[in-house]
DNA sequence: CGATTATGCTCGGGAAGCGAGTTTATTCAA
DNA sequence: TTGAATAAACTCGCTTCCCGAGCATAATCG
C-alpha cells in the first residue's frame, strides 16, 4: 500500500498546510455523513467563522453539498454536510486470481457501476484491460485517484509480486494512463488488508480504534487496523497470523515453519482430520465440509468443531496481544464461528479477567466486495489528504 | 499511559496550531541532536525564513540553544541546534514493587540526579514520598511535566491498578502537587511498555518504524512500538504476549487459559523441566538456573535450551504477525537469547522467505533503567507537543 | 407578531509561512 | 591582502488561516 507519485518540490509546507483543515473536514464527513456544521465545529474545535470559510471552499471544489437539517427546537436551523452527488470520484479495482472488477466511488465510499471480466494472468494483457476498464468506468466523471487491491504481497514501492500468478514485481502504474488531465495517483494494497480496511471504515469494525480482521481462505491472513489504517510492518509483510505457531509442532507447514495455525483451520486441516488427501482446492473443499456439517454429517461436524476450536483458541491469543475493540472474521472463518463450540472455546481460551466482557468476534459485512470497498477507501484517503487536495488545487 | 489534565476550552484550534511547527522542530532535535538549521529546513520542508522565526521562538522559551557548526567548505557556516542545558525539565518516576526512583531529564532525555528509596506499598505513604522526591529533584529547575512508570496495568484514565501491590485504582495525580506555578501534567505508563519506548527512542530499536519489545520476568510481556509510540489497545491491555497459546495445551496458566507461552520460558518453566517445585521467586530462580547453565551444569543447560527454543519459536511467530524492523529483548529473555540453539530455533521457525534476512533480535540496552528513561520520554512527549507548548505559552 | 434562541455571515486583526532581495560569514585564488 | 564565489541567515511585504465580535437570519414559543 503506497503512493506511486512523489511530490518533491521543496518548501511547500504552506501549500499543503492550507488544505489540512479541509482534509480534516472531509475525513469527518466520510466518517459521519450528514454531520451538521455545529457538530463539525465542535469536533474540530473550529469557530463558526472558520467552518463557513472551509465549507465554502469544499463546496466550491465540488466535494461537499449542504442540506437543511431537520429542525430540533428553537433557533436557526443548521445545515447538514454530505458528499456531493456530482463530486470528484475515485476508481476502485479488485484484481483477483482469475478475474477483476472495477468500480467508481464518491466521497461516501459507495462503489457503483462495477464492471468485471475474467483474465488469463498475463501481466501485459491484464494491465491493458484494467487501463481500459478504468477509463470506461471513470468516463465523464472527475476521477482523482485509483485504488487497487492485489491478491499478493505489495511492497513499499507499490509493486506487486504475485507468486500464484507468476508475477514478479509487476508495475501497475499505467492503469491510470487514460485518466486525467494530469497524472492520477494509484495506491495499491493487498486484498485481505483492504478487506480489513473496509470493515474498519464501514463494516463490522466501524469506528473501532483497534480492530483485528482475520480471514480464512487457503491458510489464514489478517490485519491489525489502527484508527482504520492497516499496520503493514517494516516490509509490508505484517499480518501473517496464519503462521503463528498455535498448532501441532509436528505438522510442517508449506511456509517452512512448523505448527502453523493457518493449515489447522482451513480446508487442509479439515481434510487431515477427515482422513482425506490434501485437496486441490482447499477453499471449495472446506465449503463442502461446512455444508455437510450443517446438513448433519457427524464426521464433518466433528472436523469442523475441531477447526472451530483451533480458530477460537488462536483468536483469544490474538486478543491478548492486540486488545482490540472487535475481531472481524471473513471468508471461511465465518462458517467456523457459526459452529457449535466456538464460543465456549473462545471464552475458555481467554485470560480470566477478560471473560466477563469478551472482545466481540463478528462476521465481516462486506462479503467478497470488501477488497473493492477497501481499494476505494485507500484511493479516497489519498484524494482527501492535504497532499492530494493540494495536488489538485490548481485545477 | 494517558493525560491527567484535560483542556476543555472550545475553539482553541489556532492557539494549539501556533505551536505545531515548534513541536515538530523539537521532535526533530530530540531525534537528532546537533541537527543543523539547513537540515531542519529540509526535513520539515520549511523556508529559511520560517526556520529563523521558529528557532528564535524556541530559543526564547529556553528549549533550544545554537552552536557554530563545524565548517565544511565554502559559504556561510550554519549553526547546529541542541537542547538548551538550562532549558525546561521533566521529572521521571519509576515506581516498582519494592522501591522507587525519581530523576530529572531535559530535552535530550538523559536522566540525571536520580534519587530512590524502598517503600512499604501503602498507597498514601508512597504517594507522599513521591511527591516530596519529585519536588526535591525538580528543585530550582522549571519542571513542565512528570512521567511515571507503574508496575501494573494503567487504564485510560491514568489510574493504576496494581494487584501485586494490592492497589485498586490509585490516583497518583498528587505527585505533581509541589511543582508549578500552575498545574503540572502527569503521564502514567506501564513499566514494561515504557522500557519498550526507551528502546524504541534511544535504545536497540532507535529509529525503527515498527519494533517489538519483549521482556521475561515472571511471565512474558511486551509492546508493539510504532514510530516510537506503544500500541496500547482498546483498554490499555495490549501486549500480553506471554498469553499467546504457543505452549503445551495441557498446561494450565495462572491467567485461566491453557498453553500460554510465558510460563514456558520463565522461572516456572525452568523449574518444571528440572523437576523442581514452583519457585516462590521465579525471577531469581531463573537467574540461578541461567548461571548454573553457563557454569556447565548439564541439566540446567538442557532446561535453558528448551526455554530458549520455546522463546525463539514464539518470537518467530510474533515476527510473522508484526513484520518489525527489529525485536528487542529485556529481562531474562537476554539470557535465553544467549543460550546455544536460540538462533537455530529462531531461524528454523521463520517462514522460509524470511530466513535469508531474518529480522534482528537484539538485547535491550537500557537495562533496568529502561522504565525510567521511558517515563522521561513520555513526559517530554507531552511537554513538547503542540498542546503542551500551548499550555505553557502564557508564562 | 414580537420575544427568544440558535446559527451563519461579515469584517478587521493576529500569526504562520513564504518568496525575493539583502546581508553576513566563510573558502579559494590571485 | 584582497576580492570573487559560495552558502546561509535575516528583513520585509504579502498571502492565507483562524479567530472574536458584532450583525443578520430563521426557526420556535407565547
Amino acid at each position: 500500500m503506497s503512493a506511486s507519485t512523489e511530490t518533491g518540490r521543496e518548501p511547500g509546507r504552506a501549500r499543503v498546510d492550507r488544505w489540512r483543515t479541509s482534509a480534516e473536514v472531509l475525513a469527518e464527513v466520510r466518517r459521519t455523513p450528514g454531520l451538521t456544521r455545529v457538530e463539525l465545529a465542535r469536533r474540530l474545535a473550529l469557530s463558526s467563522a472558520s467552518v463557513t470559510e472551509t465549507v465554502t471552499r469544499l463546496r466550491g471544489t465540488g466535494w461537499l453539498c449542504e442540506h437543511r437539517a431537520p429542525v430540533q427546537g428553537r433557533g436557526r436551523p443548521t445545515t447538514s454536510l454530505d458528499p456531493a452527488p456530482d463530486g470528484p470520484r475515485v476508481v476502485a479495482v479488485d484484481l483477483r486470481h482469475e478475474d477483476w472488477r472495477v468500480g467508481l466511488a464518491g466521497l461516501d465510499g459507495e462503489v457503483t457501476g462495477v464492471v468485471g471480466a475474467r483474465h488469463d494472468r498475463d501481466p501485459a494483457r491484464v494491465t491493458t484491460a484494467l487501463r481500459d476498464a478504468v477509463a470506461t468506468v471513470a468516463g465523464g466523471h472527475r476521477a482523482v485517484a485509483v485504488g487497487l487491491a492485489a491478491p499478493a504481497p505489495v511492497s513499499a514501492d507499490g509493486l506487486v509480486r504475485a507468486t500464484e500468478l507468476a508475477w514478479e514485481a509487476v508495475d501497475l502504474g499505467s492503469v491510470t494512463a487514460c485518466l486525467g488531465p494530469g497524472p492520477v495517483p494509484l495506491r495499491v494494497g493487498n486484498d485481505a488488508t483492504l478487506a480489513g480496511v473496509a470493515e474498519a471504515r464501514t463494516g463490522a469494525a466501524a469506528g473501532a480504534a483497534t480492530a483485528v480482521y482475520l480471514t480464512v481462505e487457503v491458510g489464514l491472513g489478517g490485519t491489525l487496523l489502527l484508527d482504520g489504517l492497516p499496520h503493514l510492518g517494516a516490509h509490508g509483510a505484517a499480518g501473517e497470523y496464519g503462521h503463528l505457531p498455535f498448532g501441532d509442532p509436528a505438522q510442517r507447514c508449506a511456509c517452512g515453519a512448523t505448527g502453523c495455525w493457518g493449515p489447522e483451520v482451513d480446508g487442509r486441516g479439515l481434510a487431515r482430520r477427515l482422513g482425506d488427501p490434501v485437496p486441490d482446492d482447499p477453499r471449495s473443499y472446506a465449503g463442502d465440509v461446512l455444508a455437510r456439517a450443517a446438513g448433519g454429517d457427524a464426521a464433518a461436524a466433528d472436523a469442523v468443531g475441531v477447526a472451530a476450536a483451533a480458530l477460537a483458541r488462536g483468536i483469544a491469543g490474538v486478543v491478548h496481544v492486540h486488545d482490540p475493540d472487535v475481531v472481524v472474521l471473513g471468508g471461511l472463518a465465518r462458517g467456523l464461528r457459526a459452529a457449535p463450540g466456538f464460543d465456549d472455546a473462545y471464552v475458555g481460551a481467554l485470560m480470566a479477567f477478560r471473560r466477563d466482557h469478551p472482545v466481540p468476534v463478528l462476521d465481516a459485512v462486506h462479503g467478497d466486495a470488501g477488497a473493492l470497498h477497501g481499494a476505494a477507501a485507500l484511493a479516497l484517503d489519498h484524494a482527501t489528504s492535504p497532499e492530494g487536495l493540494a495536488e489538485r488545487s490548481g485545477e
